[in-house]
DNA sequence: GCTTAAAGGTTTATACTTGAAATAATCTGC
DNA sequence: GCAGATTATTTCAAGTATAAACCTTTAAGC
């Protein structure tokens, strides 16, 4: 099991990135489950409808299925709920692409849109406290750093 | 902390930590995806299954159902679940608490601790190339800013 | 002793998630 | 034209996740 080598065995890169992703993995679900919490007392909503409302008002026109789960980084079937449940509740709408009859765009209503703007501020302001502990010009280094991470492992 | 100001728009700052949160959330989703994928593929695994054999290696003397969903700060019930599969699977036990006829201590057979020492062997191995990006160094001291981010999080 | 409160877990209802299979429409080469 | 591949999406089964309701067992007060 361990080396009984107590003179050397100096601690390897490894055992610090694994230690770093640990904490990623801690930080990330805390932040979550204060942002869901928050989203469910306030709003009677969860985080991936937010996701979906967030990507949908970044694009005013509309995304078809297949773009809103490559956004995401999800999978399809997972969006067809979600979208299915927003749907219901007035919150976004379907409606048919000229030309495809594949496809369908979703957009969200105006009621959507409301909505996710009172969401959204609220949402910034939660992030914003909850990150408070860095400063802006740490925030900026680690989002540099990040990037790196996603980069290389994009390849 | 800054007044509050009802007439002004919210300051950079917050800004900068709102990018910051959408881009952990772009990392560890990623990493996530990648180890869940490898998990999947080599031991026809998954990630909370890991998560909870990784809690139960380093107490070798057990958990009780609520230790182990304290330490992976998930409900109750899911731990439920997840340890129900695994004692199906011969990875898992509970035994009595003497004195406590309520609580029962689950812990790794001698089947899931060897199991489990495979799997996270490769599953270092896997972070290790997936944060290949950062230098020892860069990652200890995202280590200590994160810190800083749960514990301001948790007073 | 008895009552009540607290602790440990499971169950339930609902939602989210994935990967794979199924369905349907469109495109391609010939 | 049309068989075969590709694309867009839904459906499905299984697993993961939460909050809330519930059942026992244990602890605390009086």
């Amino acid at each position: 099991m361990t080396s009984p080598d107590p003179e050397m065995t100096p601690e390897p890169d490894s055992k610090a990135r694994l230690r770093l992703w640990l904490k990623l993995l801690k930080v990330t679900r805390a932040v979550e489950a204060d942002l869901r919490e928050n989203l469910r007392t306030e709003f009677t909503s969860t985080l991936p409808r937010f996701d979906v409302m967030s990507a949908l008002s970044r694009h005013g026109e509309g995304l078809k299925m297949s773009e809103l789960s490559g956004l995401l980084k999800v999978s399809n079937g997972n969006v067809t709920g979600i979208v299915e449940r927003l749907v219901e509740d007035g919150i976004a709408l379907r409606e048919a692409v000229p030309g495809d009859r594949r496809a369908s765009r979703v957009r969200l209503t105006r009621k959507g849109a409301e909505e996710f703007a009172r969401q959204a501020s609220e949402h910034e302001h939660w992030v914003n406290e909850l990150l408070g502990a860095l400063e802006t010009d740490e925030a900026t280094a680690m989002i540099e750093q990040l990037d790196r991470i996603i980069r290389e492992e994009a390849q």
